[in-house]
DNA sequence: TAGATTGTTAATCGATTAACAATC
DNA sequence: TAGATTGTTAATCGATTAACAATC
């Protein structure tokens, strides 16, 4: 049976909350007990993790290493993949600096834009170069995932011809919904819609909502 | 009768494609087109829509430009929100860019960093104070909503001073989740567990999804 | 009027929660 | 063994889809 979507995107969460209890020396934890700390049910958390074959002993609870080791392999954290961020704008200048990801495998090896005045600079050590060679740095450096950092009029073009060169992921950050062959892993982050999310919560908090728990 | 969280995640994807489409010089758009362009059903078209009290004509369809400025004020975009950032590193460097945000009524007034050789700098034409000056300035200036643009282990410390000095809402790009009062306004962007989602998709694509259909 | 399309009720589907027997 | 806790089936809940009468 595959793993539905909702607990895909509950995967990184647990992958989260178990480093950090590894970290703090837990080596045993139950659904409940893991459930009250990321604030769902023990059903859920027995059920999400049966899903993907999980390794729980009764009496006793889930083993809190050999677990993230087990979700780690599902979500790939278990190997190296290649990156190139597409735009040395804001937002590609952010992720080339973001430390994690090279933690987690993700290594970022360059950076494409089209303004000549930036080819052969560096952002956090990364090298600029320009858009035409990317079908040969995506060849010679076996890339598979590529970061879309640019204006969202672009997009569409650049994935096209990403994939084309044999990207085999795309990381989105424009603000539009690219239509990409099913074969082709996707997924986007639309900062405005999240923080247009955020302003609706903002206007609308004292309607529902007047009790004092946390969220 | 409220609106449900899957709604209000989908209303800021309505309004990008109804502000494409008024752009576009469309005046009218049925469900049908609607959720063909947006890639789900009629049904849920016309059900989002009716569950915030939308406003279409029976042969007709809607007309967009008064669903655009309908979702608008339902999203408080027709209004001016007053922000800033903590944290001037990468993301909040990044943010203080993002010139989109402006365009919607988001205005970021300040970034605080902890850093005094930064203190008196600009990012982006944006002053960078010390945190000690969070307290007034929120005052001041009528802040209500704050980024989070920190590493993981400040955010709660911080979250928490910020709400007891009037902060309503938050916008958290560090990686944990916070602890607040329900009566916050809040809302997280986690870059690490979305990088995670997409290398999970490109592990497991060709288990379900052989088909060619674009997603 | 006829055709198109909404608003809304009913049916279906999927995800979450509850319950409990199995078992460490 | 007794207690704890999983694995798993059943019940519930909510969201999506289908259907169709109302109406522009």
């Amino acid at each position: 049976m595959s793993i539905s979507d909702a607990v895909i995107h509950r995967l990184p969460v647990y992958y989260r909350y178990l480093k950090d209890m590894e970290k703090d020396g837990i080596v045993q934890i139950s659904s409940h007990e893991l459930g009250r700390r990321m604030n769902i049910t023990p059903s859920q958390v027995r059920q999400d993790i049966n899903s993907f074959g999980g390794i729980g002993r009764q009496g006793y609870g889930y083993p809190v290493h050999e677990l993230l080791i087990h979700i780690g392999k599902i979500l790939g954290l278990d190997r190296n993949h290649n990156i190139i961020i597409i735009g040395a704008g804001n937002i590609g200048g952010a992720l080339v600096g973001h430390k994690s990801f090279e933690s987690n495998g993700f290594k970022t090896h360059a950076i494409f834009d089209n303004d000549p005045k930036l080819h052969g600079k560096e952002l956090s050590g990364i090298p600029i170069y320009p858009m035409d060679d990317i079908k040969n740095f995506i060849k010679k450096n076996k890339v598979e995932i590529a970061v879309l950092a640019i204006p969202a009029e672009a997009a569409q073009k650049i994935a096209d011809m990403l994939i084309k060169y044999g990207i085999k992921a795309i990381w989105n950050f424009a603000s539009l919904d690219l239509k990409l062959p099913s074969s082709i892993a996707y997924q986007s982050v639309h900062l405005s819609e999240s923080l247009q999310t955020l302003s609706f919560k903002l206007l609308h908090m004292n309607e529902n909502n007047e009790s004092n728990e946390k969220h």
